[in-house]
DNA sequence: TTGTTTATTGAACGTTCATTATAATAAATC
DNA sequence: GATTTATTATAATGAACGTTCAATAAACAA
């Protein structure tokens, strides 16, 4: 397989960092030694730290939706579509050191700091509702359960920090459950 | 009234700073500008950042907890208690500037650097969901149902920092009401 | 009222922060 | 072979970081 190149090697490694420690917590000087580049190699490709978080965030976002979007079951009905998302998410944090959003995060370390960070960071949260919104029109569902599955997303990765994720997932689905047996 | 202390004025001005921008991004130095004292004021009453950011996340605890005490309905049935639960939590948000959960701000922060507020931030959630599960007991509801509380919780939590209020207010009602069909 | 503790002050400490300068090469591309 | 692109190492920048010094003011006790 191809070598990855300092730019890629540069972004997973800050971006792990960033995602287990925040922002403001890991200096540039740290990423630079974990990869193993001088100053100039990270300053070449990205302008500033702050560059190079929006990169971090614009590929997550894609790597994100990709993967949720394979994973959802589209074409049965609103219970399964549902059962499918939330396990998609599950999976998605599973792979991911159960750290809580990235987005978040960086909504609330750059809110009147940096603009486009904290749009950026909105935005992916009302992309997500909307794409939701979408997907369960086809359904027929009330658009209203869509922020309730969002919800539903954001208490999981809230409490995937605390607690077993055994224990939150049955949660989630119960929760899930319940939502269908009102529409019966 | 009496006059507060020095070190309540620190200790509410470091809260509100750190609240609304992170712990590492809010340096001593402009808590100390904001308050209008000299650093060693603040390294008299409180040995280090650390210890002030501690000493904070008591006292919230506390204050947190007698916020809900004081607002839910244990007297009737889940049904009733669910809902007070969830209107005393949004309305704990409203007067705080919906900025999510400080605890995991902590958490995040100084995971793997300071245990201390690592376990307080821990230690908050797991309280919190204990403290429900010991409630509901009272009703005969089913242990699992404080967990799904606690879930809907986090969540809007998290969703209050992106969208309104009144929306995110909306579904988390709604998926408490479904809670109770299912046990209908 | 004097002596002692408690509380507070402004300046300075050494360190780390993000970033740039300098200057020399490698590697890739034309 | 020439030129652009990418990278190295070292050092320095000025600002901000958490923390401490030494002096003093205020509160309190004898």
């Amino acid at each position: 397989m191809k070598a990855a190149s300092k730019k890629e090697v540069i972004l997973n490694t800050a971006e792990g960092l960033f995602y287990q420690h925040g922002f403001h917590a890991v200096g540039v000087k740290s990423i630079l030694n974990e990869v193993g580049v001088a100053p100039m190699t990270m300053y070449y490709h990205f302008k500033s730290k702050e560059v190079l978080i929006i990169e971090i965030l614009k590929r997550r976002e894609m790597r994100y939706f990709d993967f949720i979007e394979e994973a959802i079951d589209k074409k049965s009905d609103f219970n399964y579509y549902a059962k499918s998302l939330i396990k998609a998410h599950v999976d998605w944090m599973k792979t991911d050191g159960f750290n809580g959003c990235l987005f978040l995060r960086a909504k609330q370390e750059y809110e009147g700091v940096n603009e486009e960070i904290t749009a950026m960071s909105k935005d992916h949260k009302t992309t997500l509702l909307n794409k939701i919104e979408r997907d369960i029109k086809f359904f027929n569902a009330p658009k209203t359960l869509g922020t309730q599955l969002v919800l539903i997303m954001e208490g999981i990765t809230s409490m995937a920090q605390i607690l077993e994720m055994k224990e939150v997932e049955a949660s989630a689905f119960d929760l899930v459950k319940s939502m269908q047996a009102d529409s019966e």
